[in-house]
DNA sequence: GCGGACTGCTTACCT
DNA sequence: ACAGGTAAGCAGTCCGCG
């Protein structure tokens, strides 16, 4: 008996053949070859072949005559499924698909574009990472739903850099730390004084060594390998002409760069952490941090030449740090990306590095491809434009009513979008279709077929229903099991997917790109919340505030929580049953106090004392760390105890600490991101004057980078006196008084009805009491 | 020439 | 490099005033 896991997936070009990597062994599958189709004749093809690319009939393997199912769209705008004879264009080897596409000229081109090992997985029942007993036959079987027990380091390079940029044909690496379960390893050719630190002779044999390495393990953490530490390790080893027994291919991916392994899974933890987390600041510390509360040692990359030339041992700690932390985050992360890659059947690397809306993506082909339908073609860049430029209506947003509210309770449709999606059954390939003309309720001037599902529906529910059985199963065992954090990843991995759907419908680099469908979605979704909240008023509550599927609601007159949560209960029943099937408004939470802003800017708190910020400057980064301090503080003291005066003086207190100078530098940082090339920029902003000065100075900058500075003091734009934080000789007092402590203090003060004036006079004594006589 | 009102660009949040 | 809705800051321009 064989148990077995396959890791990995890659077209060997020498055996040229795929080879299936498994956790123990390898499988070479020598009968699948590359192809597409084409909307031509076989004899045509041929034919043409004959005249015009000669050289080009010997790629090509066999051509078959298929019939796929697709769309098709009439001049009045409807559709209806049609079958396609094509041709099946198969070729020897992957490369030739690109060459084969000028077939284009005899007709449409399809699934010209889908990489060989992807298309594979697409094609063929094997599912990556999970446990099957004979994995090498058809009849494999699945045992378990563990995750794979796989050997799995950690890895991280320090690098010799002056200030600037490092260079492989100038800068050296220095060190090299691993970690991995019974593995503590810092290697480096000069002899720091460390338990880890394992000598190597010189650079050269470095090298060596950290291949030999790794190439032990199943599963390599990076944090940012793709981009730095493969890229430069080859580029090194290619510089000293050491020969690196190891297959690392580096390729580029759009702006990145992505770094692989035949047979092993490298997980570069950066991209994942950027696209998971929301934080300030990307670095492995900030995410330690983040994860852990644990604040790791930190050194500094203009430190790390400093500290190599004195022989301090902190640097090979601090690089001993990097790996474990590594590790400690990959683990973190592992099980997700494991039920990822389980989902949407396609490999742990690739998968960890695909978006949201590409794995939603991946799960349709091979929906479509099952389903013997032809998938349509991603859009050319003219289409694309054109697509950017389609507007449509979203959600809809109630203006609250301002101020400290008590008693609140929230509910929310429970995945609105998607039961929105699979209750009406809408498709791009179920819109307007002619079978169901006059037939089908027309919504927003459209309707949906009622004798097919459609591919997005389909998808949708059979995400949903899976995610259901698994929440049922939950229920029952215990939370601490392993196997209950299991389920936990997998019911989290489909509810990403599902609720990625509609996104990618409006997407427009997608394939199954419908704005009409978007659009009849929002429509909708706004109709069901604005009728949520019309019966709501009707049953007697006040609606403080609404956001496309939830809402927030009091009711006047009433004496007890109980009261209120029986009330809401009841008419939770009564709406419920007025709801199309896939639909249901649920209770989602009760809060003793809540205080509204603006739309998208509230906070509550519930009966634990536990506080809930939306959208509010304290839990934006492009503000201050004082600022947020003190809207945090104020609010505290109004949600908590209801004291203005409190509010007051704490306001008052921060303003005197700005002006004596006792605030850290640290609170002092603004943080911006780079969303585009610095040329880009049409207009003068403080983190755009910054970026320029780094650059200036020799620096690296990339697109995402999120750049920290101080205002200093002066008269001139507040641009010019921006200044990196490590620049910052002083601060400007009044700016942080006037444009980063004051505004969002007031406006919260405002909400309560307290004007800027009176908050100046901070003499009387007052609750929120006085105010509101509760 | 001055200062407030307004606009466009930009960011980061909410759902 | 999944969508639209939203608040808000900064820089620059407009506009009325006199």
């Amino acid at each position: 008996m064989s148990i077995n896991v396959l890791i990995d997936v890659d077209y060997n070009p020498h055996d040229r053949c795929i080879y299936l990597y498994l956790l123990n062994g390898l499988i070479k599958d020598r009968n699948f070859k590359p192809y597409f189709y084409v909307d031509a004749p076989i004899e045509d093809i041929k034919k043409y072949l004959e005249k015009n690319h000669k050289e080009l009939l010997y790629h090509i393997e066999k051509l078959e005559t298929i019939e796929r199912a697709m769309i098709d769209r009439n001049l009045k705008g409807r559709n209806r499924i049609i079958k396609k004879t094509l041709t099946k264009v198969v070729v020897k080897y992957p490369k030739d698909v690109p060459k084969l596409r000028v077939l284009r000229e005899l007709g449409e081109i399809y699934e010209h574009d889908i990489p060989f090992t992807k298309r594979y997985l697409i094609d063929n029942d094997i599912i990556p990472m999970i446990y099957y007993r004979n994995i090498e036959d058809k009849e494999r079987e699945i045992v378990g739903n563990e995750i794979p027990e796989l050997k799995a380091v950690a890895f991280d390079m320090e690098v010799y850099c002056e200030g600037r940029e490092p260079v492989p044909d100038r800068d050296p690496i220095l060190m090299v730390s691993f970690y991995s379960q019974g593995m503590k390893k810092v290697l480096s050719y000069k002899p720091f004084e460390h338990e880890y630190l394992e000598l190597v002779e010189n650079e050269k044999e470095l090298i060596k060594r950290v291949v030999k390495i790794l190439k032990d393990y199943d599963l390599i953490y990076t944090y940012n390998g793709d981009n730095f530490d493969f890229p430069y390790l080859v580029k090194r080893a290619k510089y000293l002409g050491v020969n690196i027994p190891l297959d690392i291919r580096i390729s580029r991916g759009g702006m990145h760069l992505r770094s692989y392994i035949p047979g092993k899974i490298h997980i570069d933890l950066y991209p994942i952490v950027r696209r998971t987390l929301n934080l300030s600041k990307y670095k492995l510390e900030d995410v330690c941090y983040e994860l852990f509360g644990v604040r790791k040692l930190e050194v500094g990359h203009r430190n790390i030449s400093k500290l190599w030339k004195e022989e301090d041992r902190n640097l090979v700690e601090y690089s001993f740090q990097d790996a474990y932390y590594t590790y400690l985050v990959g683990e973190y992360f592992l099980p997700l990306e494991v039920m990822f890659s389980r989902i949407v059947n396609q490999t742990p690397f690739e998968v960890c590095r695909m978006s949201s809306s590409q794995m939603v993506e991946y799960l349709l082909l091979r929906y479509s491809y099952r389903k013997n339908f032809l998938a349509p073609n991603r859009p050319s860049e003219e289409e694309y434009k054109r697509r950017l430029n389609e507007y449509y209506e979203g959600g809809y947003v109630k203006e609250p009513i301002r101020g400290i509210h008590e008693n609140i309770v929230s509910m929310d449709f429970r995945s609105l979008y998607p039961s929105i999606i699979i209750s009406y059954n809408i498709s791009p390939d179920t819109i307007d279709c002619e079978c169901c003309e006059g037939e089908s309720e027309k919504i927003h001037g459209h309707w949906f077929c009622r004798r097919r599902r459609g591919l997005i529906p389909e998808v949708l529910y059979k995400l949903i229903e899976r995610r259901k059985e698994i929440k049922k199963k939950l229920k029952r065992i215990d939370r601490n099991s392993s196997h209950y954090s299991l389920l936990d990843y997998e019911q989290r991995s489909l509810k990403v997917l599902a609720n990625s759907h509609y996104g990618y419908l409006a997407y427009p680099r997608a394939r199954w790109y419908s704005k009409e469908c978007a659009e009849v979605i929002t429509y909708l979704g706004r109709m069901f919340i604005q009728k949520t909240i019309e019966e709501g008023e009707r049953y007697g509550f006040k609606v403080i505030y609404a956001d496309t599927d939830g809402l927030y609601v009091t009711m006047d007159g009433i004496k007890s929580k109980e009261e209120l949560l029986e009330r809401t209960y009841e008419f939770l029943r009564e709406i419920n049953k007025k709801l199309p099937k896939n639909m249901e408004l649920e209770f989602e939470g009760y809060y003793k106090r809540g205080l509204f802003v603006t739309k998208k800017k509230y906070a509550l708190i519930d009966e634990n004392g536990k506080i809930i910020i939306k959208g509010l400057e304290l839990v934006r980064r492009d503000w201050s760390n004082i600022a947020k301090k003190t809207q945090r503080e104020v609010l505290k003291a109004l949600l908590e105890k209801g004291n203005i005066k409190m509010a007051k003086d704490i306001i008052i207190n921060t303003i005197e600490d700005l002006r004596k100078g006792r605030i850290n530098k640290e609170d002092l940082i603004i943080y911006t991101q780079i969303t585009k090339d610095i040329s880009q920029y049409k207009t003068t902003a403080p983190h755009v004057e910054v970026a320029k000065k780094i650059l200036r100075n020799g620096g690296r900058l990339k697109v995402g980078d999120v750049i920290g500075y101080i205002i200093t003091s002066g008269s001139k734009p507040i641009s010019e006196r921006a200044e990196l934080p490590e620049d910052a000789e002083n601060y400007d007092v009044n700016y942080y008084i006037d444009n980063q402590v004051l505004p969002p203090v007031i406006r919260i003060m405002e909400a309560l009805g307290i004007s800027k004036e009176e908050l100046k006079s901070e003499s009387r004594q007052s609750t929120l009491q006085d105010f509101f006589r509760i």
